[in-house]
DNA sequence: AAACTTAGTGAGAATCGTTCTCAACAAGAA
DNA sequence: TTCTTGTTGAGAACGATTCTCACTAAGTTT
């Protein structure tokens, strides 16, 4: 099991979830996934390690890793994605329509011209990410 | 019928679309919308210009106006939401996922630092709208 | 370790938003 | 006015997500 996973199933162990198989599962397949899973693909990854796993939990799982902040889930045109995100403040997320990878950027520049304006207009941020739709450098050039 | 509902009808006519009554009925709730709607909801309101409008034709016309950019569609969750949009380059949509109004916010500076961080990874951004969901400053006092 | 409480589960039905199908219609050209 | 064909409405179809419910098992209490 990774260290990822291992820390996702203790905070959520302090709030009072309960650590199934299932959950399992769907934790391991998430804290190592290395581009955004849609809820059918985290499923058939799940299934390899607890064959049982049902689809209604995977949309569980994603919802209670979300509340707790474990994950973020992201949209490319009408169709979900999940993503395991990380902890940083506030971020980017760069998604490729074509691969689906994602790419988190940060700049302490953008950040601080951003929450100004977001003071002066007196808007309070509740999704710390943004998502930013387009090609990434490599399918652009393979396409 | 609006100056910005007969610019509308102008340019998609020029592009070789015909001007039916549905989509002059969509346009005009369009072009005077004050915030994001469902297409449910511009269902309704064209019903009362042309109350045969069907909601197909809805969805169609939101294609089209979005395909010829005089529209951007905005999600709140996991419902869908239209929104007529303002020309400008690079800009940021504030959604508040209360009252469903949407502020645009333009920054010179962090748009410069945003360009500049995306061309650093080589990222081509086809979406020219970012979207922050959060609480507007009145449904913040008021919640 | 056994019993107990109840959060969590899988399967499939239900729901929701969106897209598709197709015969009928009407916009705009001739 | 006629003609061509892009557009339409209704409802079926679709895909993603949520719900229902009897059953299971995690973690606590004995």
């Amino acid at each position: 099991m990774s260290k990822r996973a291992r820390d996702i199933q203790k905070a959520l162990s302090a709030s009072g979830y309960r650590i199934t198989q299932p959950r399992r599962a769907v934790i391991e397949v998430v804290a190592r996934a290395r581009r955004s899973l849609s809820p059918e693909e985290i499923l058939a990854r799940a299934r390899k390690i607890d064959p049982g796993v049902g689809l209604a939990t995977v949309y569980r799982t994603l919802d209670v890793l979300q509340a707790e902040g474990h994950l973020e889930r992201v949209r490319i045109g009408n169709r979900g994605y999940s993503l395991a995100c990380s902890e940083k403040a506030l971020h980017f997320h760069l998604i490729c329509e074509r691969c689906r990878t994602v790419t988190e950027i940060q700049s302490d520049q953008f950040s601080g011209a951003l929450i100004a304006q977001l003071q002066a207009v007196g808007f309070e941020s509740r999704k710390s990410a943004i998502e930013i739709i387009g090609l990434c450098a490599k399918c652009q050039s393979s396409e």
